[in-house]
DNA sequence: GAGAATTCCTTGACGCGTCAACCAATTTGG
DNA sequence: CCAAATTGGTTGACGCGTCAAGGAATTCTC
C-alpha cells in the first residue's frame, strides 16, 4: 500500500470501485490497514535511531519493565503483541548485538532467564522520547473523547474475536 | 500473545502494572493488539479451509475484482495491505498453485500481467460466504454507530500517520 | 537516434511469523 | 520411586516483509 496513507478512506486506498459487502468488512480491513500505517511510521522511526526493528524494541521494554531479576522466555513471549517460538530468535539477535543477556535459572533449569543490559538500557532510553512523540502524532487528530472512545472499540473487537 | 485474547484491556494483555504514558500511547498499542488478532482469526479461518494465507487470499481478491483483463504486478502491490517486492514471490507461490497466470504485456513488455484461474476463482467462491461471516463475527459486538465510528476514527488515524 | 534517465519488475540477504518435531528438566501418579 | 505426562525452550522448513542492487524495456533529451 505505498500509496494508501495519502487516501482517506479504505475503500480508495484500495482502489475498490464495488462498496464493501458490510459494515464488517469494512471495519476490518480499515482496522488491518491502519494497523499497517502505524506499524509502518515505527518501524521507520525505529531504523532511523539505532538499529532496532519494532519487534526488538517490544522484546526491550518488555525487558525494562521486568527490571533486574528479568524474565523466563515464554514470559517474554506471552506479553509481546507478536506470538511464540520465534521469540527465542529475536533473543539470539538481540543478545548478539549485547543488549540482553539469558541465564539458564537455577531454580528451573528448564527456564531461561533473559535480562536487559545496561547498553540496552541506554538505547531504549535515548528512544523513548522520540517514540512518545510518535505515539502522539499518530492520533494527533483524535480528541481524548475520541481516544476513549477508539480505545474502548477496538477493545470490544478484540475480545469478540475468538 | 497467545493469551491476550482473553483479557480484556490492552493493558491486561500486555501485564503491565504502570499505567500507559498517554492515552495515545494507549490507543496505539490497543491498535496493533487488535489488528493482530483479527490477522490471526482470518489465518485461522483460511488455513482451515484451502491452502491460502491470508496475503495470498487478499492478492487473489484483488486480481478477482480486476477481472478478465488482470492487472500488472505492481498495480496489485499498490492495493495490497502490505508492501511491495514480496508481491512477486507471493505470485510464484500462487501461480505455483494454478491460481493466476502471468504473461508479460505485448503493449509494454517490462509489465507481467497477472490473472486470476478458474481455479482461482472457483476457491475465492468456497471462501466467500465463510469470510464474509468472520468479517461479522469480529465486531458483533459493536453496534451499526459504533461500527462506523470505529472506521471513521480509524481513518482519521491513517491519514494523520505520515 | 544514441545515451541517460525512468519504469517495472526480480533477486539476494536477512528479520520475523507459523507449524511441527524434538530435547531436557520437572512434575505426577500408581 | 520410576515410568508417563507436562513444561520450557530450541530447531528446521517455509511464507512473507524489508532494503539494496540489478536487468530489461521504454521514454526523454539533446
Amino acid at each position: 500500500m505505498s500509496t494508501a496513507r495519502e487516501g482517506t478512506t479504505a475503500k480508495e486506498a484500495i482502489r475498490q470501485t464495488k462498496p464493501f459487502r458490510s459494515t464488517g468488512q469494512e471495519a476490518v480491513i480499515t482496522l488491518l490497514l491502519t494497523a499497517e500505517t502505524v506499524r509502518w511510521a515505527l518501524h521507520a522511526e525505529l531504523s532511523g535511531r539505532g538499529d532496532l526493528t519494532a519487534q526488538q524494541y517490544n522484546v526491550m521494554r518488555i525487558l525494562r519493565g521486568a527490571g533486574r531479576k528479568g524474565l523466563p522466555t515464554l514470559e517474554i513471549a506471552e506479553r509481546m503483541i507478536e506470538r511464540t517460538p520465534g521469540v527465542t530468535r529475536l533473543l539470539d539477535r538481540i543478545e548478539r548485538q549485547g543488549w540482553v543477556a539469558r541465564d539458564r535459572s537455577t531454580e528451573d533449569r528448564r527456564q531461561v532467564i533473559c535480562r536487559i543490559t545496561s547498553e540496552g538500557l541506554a538505547l531504549l532510553r535515548a528512544l523513548d522520547s522520540p517514540i512518545d512523540t510518535l505515539d502522539e502524532r499518530m492520533v494527533r487528530s483524535l480528541s481524548a473523547a475520541e481516544r476513549r472512545t477508539l480505545i474502548r472499540l477496538l477493545n470490544k473487537v478484540r475480545n469478540d474475536a475468538p
